[in-house]
RNA sequence: GGACUCGUAGCUCAGUUGGCUAGAGCGUCUCGUUUACACCGAGAAGGUCAGAGGUUCGAGUCCUCUCGAGUCCACCA
C-alpha cells in the first residue's frame, strides 16, 4: 500500500489520463509474491485482423468489472491480456493488402512474406491495444502474451511432441474439408452450411439411372451403390458395367452398402471416395479405387479430359449439353440442399483427399466429458455444459495441419534426400492408420545439415487450446516447484473464463481436453458465455452486411463509463441483444446522464458544503480515508433519515456482492444506479438539505460506499470524483469493497 | 431429423431457489426556471407476462400441449 503523508486530491484532464496514472502506478499488476488470494481471469486472445467490435467491447467490460471487483475485494487479481494469431483469417486480410501492392505469396517466397506479415501484425495489434486501454481494460501488461510467441511456442512444441510420443499423432492421406479459396484443409467445425437451391440431375449409368447434384465429379466414379434390401437392384449387385465418362469409358462394378437409401432418386448412388465423406467410407468397405477429379485449387484434373482446368461450376454446367447430347442426362429436377461453405470466407468446400496432421481426440474427450459431467466446471449458463459433452460424444481425430504459412510451423523434420510425402496407397494407409515416415524427427530446431522442415503449419485452435496453460509459463515455469512458494500455476485453473458461444466446440471444448490431458485439471472454473449482440433484424453483425457499430463511436460521443454500463444490460449469460445505433445511443445518454448525475451529487456533496460542516465528516479521523464503517462517531447525530439510509445503503452492499459472486452485472449495475439515484439523490439528499451540516458525514459516507461499488462498471468517473475526498487513498483502486 | 433458447408496457430489455397492487431506460402526456444537476425534479397513461390446460394456498416463474421467433448439431448422393 502506498503511504503518503500528504495525498493531493489529483484532477484530470482526460480519461487515457486516469488511465496512464493506474498504468504507470502498476495497478494492474498481479503479484505472485503477495499474501492476498489469486484471482485470475483470461482474456480471450481477438484475433489480429482487424479493429475490436461491440462484441469485444462487452466481452472485455465484463472481465475489466470483475477484474476490479475481485481487487477492492482484496485479491491478487490477474487479468492477462494477449491475441491471437489467427492463420486462416490473418492470411485472408493480410493478402487482401498484399493484393493492393500487387504482391502475393508467390511474388514473395515464404521468408520475406513472414517478414511483411509480422509488420502488418504490429500495425493491427496497435488499434487493438488502444482499443482496449480506451475501454479501461485493467489488464497486467507485462505479461502479455501474443500466440506465436516464444512462451506458446514451447508449449505447443511440448504438447506436439507428447501427442506424438505417446501416439496419438498421425499423419496421412486422408479426406478432409478443403477450402479451395484458402487452400487449406479446415475443420468440420469450420464448416457452414448454406441452403441452396440447384438442380438435381438424372444420368444413365450403363443400365442403371441415378440421381446426383454433382455430375463433375463422374470421372472419380469408382462403384454405383445400391441398398442390399434394395429389391428392384438385387441382381445388379456384384456385376460390371461400362459407363461413359465423357473422357472415356470405365468399367464400374455395383456395390450394395447399408449407406445407401432407397428413398433416394432412384436408389442408385454414384460412389466418389475421393470427393464425398461418405462415398470415401464406401470405398474402404468395397475396397474401391480413389480417383482424384478436384485439385487444391478446386480446378478438375486431367480424368477430366477436355474439362480438365475448369473450376467446379464451370466444368458443371460445361458439361451438361454433352451429357444431353450423349443421352446420359435424362432428367433433371429443381432440388433445395445444403451446400458446405467455408465459414470464414464463405466459399464452397470441397472434400478432398490430403496429406495431413491428425490427433487421435478419442480418449481426451472421454476425460473431458468425465470431468463436465462432474461440474468441475461451472458453465453460465448451465445448458453449455450438455451442448459441450455432446460434441464431445461425438468427436471425430482432429485435422491441425493448415497448409499455411502464417502459425506454429509443425516441429518435424525429414532428411532432405527421402520423400516427404507418401501418396503411395492412400487408401492402406487410411485402414491402417499409421502413416508416420520412418525417419522423419520431431524437433524445434533443424537437426542439422541435410534437414527439412514440414511445411504446413498447425491449426490456430492447436496454440488457442494450449493457452489457459501457455499464458502461465506451462510447461517450464510450472516445473520450478523447489525454493519457490508460488509458481506461477497458482493462477491455474483460471478462476473465469468468457468467450462467445460460437467458438464452444473450436476453442472452449479444445481447452477444457488439452488442460485435462496435460495437467490433469480443468482450465477454468467458471465459463461465462455471453450473447451475440445482433441488429434489429436479428442479424449478426459483419462487415459484409455493413451493420456494425464501433464502440468508438459510442465512446467518443457518450464516454467510456456510459458505452461500459450500456453493454451491461445486455451481458445476461446466454441471451443475444438486438441493437441498433439508435438503441445504443439511447442507453448511452441515459449512462451519461448517470454520469453527469453523479458528478453533481459530488460537487454538492464535496464542494458545495455549508459553513461549519466538519472536515473530516466525522468518519474514523486516524485511517488513511477508508470508509469501512457507518459514522457513529459521537459527534455525529444521526436521526431516523440517516438511519434508514445507512441500512439501506448496507442492504445494497449485500445484494450488490451476491449479483457480482453470481456475475450477474446487469444486476448488480442496475441496482447501484437505481440506489444512487432514485433513493441517494431523490430522496435523502433532497430531505438532508433541511438539516445539511448535520447530515453530511453520512452523505459523504455514501457516496464514497457507492463510488467504490460502482468502480468496476464505471472506473473512469468513480477515479475522478474519488480524488475529491479530503480523506482517501491514492486512487480509488486502492479502496476496500463495503462489507454489510 | 435431433437438442436448446426465447416470446413480459410503443421500442430495447430486467425479473434470483414460485410469494405482497409485474419493473427499468427511452418514448408519450401533465406540471415545475426550489441556490447539486433541464444531461433535472414531481406526477400520469400504458401489460388478460404468446395461447390453452395442469400442479399449488399461491405461477411471468414449475409441468404438458399449440402457435410464433431464433440458435446449435447432424446432413441425402
Amino acid at each position: 500500500m502506498k503511504q503518503k503523508t500528504q495525498l493531493k486530491n489529483k484532477s484530470f484532464k482526460s480519461e487515457s489520463e486516469i488511465y496512464g496514472f493506474w498504468e504507470s502506478e502498476k495497478f494492474f499488476s498481479a503479484d505472485l509474491q503477495s499474501s492476498k488470494k489469486p484471482f485470475s481471469l483470461l482474456i480471450p486472445p481477438p484475433n489480429l485482423t482487424g479493429e475490436l467490435h461491440l462484441g469485444h467491447a462487452m466481452q472485455h467490460s465484463i472481465l475489466d468489472a470483475l477484474a476490479r471487483f475481485k481487487r477492492l475485494q482484496g485479491f491478487d487479481v490477474l487479468l492477462l491480456p494477449g491475441v491471437d494469431h489467427a492463420g486462416i483469417q490473418f492470411e485472408a486480410t493480410f493478402e487482401k493488402k498484399l493484393s493492393k501492392e500487387n504482391l502475393s505469396k508467390q511474388k514473395l517466397g515464404r521468408e520475406k512474406w513472414l517478414e511483411k506479415a509480422w509488420e502488418f501484425k504490429e500495425e493491427i495489434y496497435k488499434s487493438v491495444s488502444g482499443s482496449w486501454r480506451m475501454l479501461g481494460l485493467s489488464a497486467d501488461w507485462d505479461r502479455e502474451v501474443f500466440t506465436l510467441d516464444e512462451g506458446p511456442k514451447k508449449a505447443v512444441f511440448e504438447a506436439f511432441k507428447s501427442f506424438y510420443d505417446a501416439g496419438l499423432i498421425y499423419k496421412g492421406p486422408y479426406i478432409v474439408q478443403w477450402c479451395p479459396k484458402d487452400r487449406t484443409a479446415i475443420e468440420d467445425v469450420e464448416v457452414e452450411y448454406e441452403e441452396r437451391k440447384e438442380k438435381l440431375y438424372y444420368l444413365k449409368y450403363g443400365p442403371l439411372t441415378l440421381a446426383t447434384t454433382r455430375p463433375e465429379t463422374k470421372f472419380g466414379d469408382t462403384a454405383m451403390a445400391v441398398n442390399p434390401k434394395d429389391e428392384r437392384y438385387k441382381d445388379y449387385v456384384g456385376k460390371e458395367f461400362e459407363i461413359d465418362t465423357l473422357a472415356g469409358k470405365k468399367k464400374m462394378r455395383v456395390v450394395a452398402d447399408d449407406a445407401v437409401d432407397p428413398e433416394f432418386g432412384t436408389g442408385v448412388v454414384k460412389v466418389t471416395p475421393a470427393h464425398d465423406f461418405a462415398d470415401y467410407q464406401m470405398g474402404i468397405r468395397h475396397n474401391l479405387p480413389i480417383v482424384q477429379v478436384i485439385n487444391k485449387e478446386g480446378k478438375l484434373t486431367d480424368v477430366a479430359g477436355k474439362y480438365a482446368g475448369m473450376k467446379v461450376q464451370e466444368a458443371r454446367e460445361a458439361m451438361l449439353p454433352e451429357l444431353k447430347e450423349k443421352g446420359i442426362l435424362i432428367k433433371e429436377e429443381e432440388y433445395a440442399h445444403n451446400v458446405a461453405v467455408c465459414e470464414r470466407c464463405k466459399s464452397v468446400v470441397e472434400p478432398i483427399i490430403s496429406e495431413e496432421w491428425f490427433v487421435k481426440v478419442g480418449d481426451l474427450a472421454k476425460a473431458a466429458i468425465k470431468v463436465i459431467n462432474a461440474s468441475k466446471i461451472n458453465f453460465l449458463p448451465k445448458n453449455y455444459a450438455r451442448i459441450i459433452t455432446d460434441w464431445l460424444e461425438n468427436i471425430h481425430d482432429w485435422c491441425i495441419s493448415r497448409s499455411l504459412w502464417w502459425g506454429h510451423r509443425i516441429p518435424v523434420w525429414y532428411p532432405s534426400t527421402s520423400l516427404r510425402t507418401s501418396p503411395s496407397t492412400p487408401l492402406r494407409q487410411a485402414q491402417g492408420r499409421s502413416g508416420q515416415v520412418a525417419d522423419m524427427k520431431v524437433s524445434l530446431d533443424s537437426p542439422g545439415e541435410g534437414w527439412v522442415q514440414d511445411e504446413q503449419v498447425l491449426d490456430t485452435w492447436f496454440s488457442s487450446g494450449l493457452w489457459p496453460m501457455s499464458t502461465l509459463g506451462w510447461p517450464e515455469k510450472w516445473k520450478m516447484v523447489n525454493g519457490k512458494l508460488k509458481i506461477e500455476n497458482s493462477y491455474f485453473p483460471w478462476d473465469f473464463e468468457i468467450s462467445a458461444p460460437e467458438i464452444k466446440f473450436l476453442w472452449i471444448a479444445r481447452m477444457i481436453m488439452l488442460s485435462v490431458h496435460f495437467t490433469g485439471n480443468i482450465p477454468f472454473k467458471i465459463m461465462f458465455f455471453h450473447g451475440m449482440l445482433r441488429d434489429l433484424e436479428g442479424r449478426k453483425f459483419s462487415k459484409s452486411l455493413g451493420n456494425g457499430i464501433e464502440p468508438a463511436y459510442l465512446i467518443d460521443k457518450w464516454g467510456v463509463d456510459a458505452t461500459r454500463m450500456a453493454l451491461y444490460t445486455y451481458s445476461v449469460p446466454g441471451r443475444d441483444g438486438r441493437v441498433s445505433k439508435a438503441i445504443l445511443d439511447e442507453r448511452g445518454k441515459n449512462y451519461r446522464n448517470f454520469a453527469t448525475k453523479l458528478k453533481n451529487i459530488t460537487k454538492f456533496i464535496l464542494e458545495l458544503k455549508p459553513n461549519g460542516s466538519t472536515r473530516h465528516s466525522g468518519l474514523s479521523r486516524v485511517d488513511s480515508g477508508v470508509a469501512q464503517k457507518a459514522p457513529q462517531n459521537d459527534n455525529v447525530k444521526m436521526n431516523t433519515d440517516d438511519e434508514k439510509m445507512v441500512a439501506d445503503l448496507d442492504a445494497l452492499v449485500k445484494q450488490v456482492t451476491k449479483h457480482l459472486e453470481n456475475i450477474d452485472l446487469h444486476l448488480a449495475a442496475e441496482a447501484i444506479y437505481e440506489f444512487t439515484w432514485h433513493k441517494f439523490a431523490d430522496v435523502y439528499i433532497e430531505k438532508s438539505k433541511a438539516r445539511r451540516a448535520e447530515a453530511q458525514p453520512v452523505l459523504e459516507y455514501v457516496l464514497k460506499q457507492l463510488l467504490i461499488m460502482l468502480h468496476p462498471f464505471m472506473p473512469f468517473v468513480t477515479e475522478e470524483l474519488y480524488q475529491k475526498f479530503e480523506v482517501k487513498r491514492e486512487s480509488i483502486m486502492e479502496e476496500t469493497w463495503p462489507s454489510a
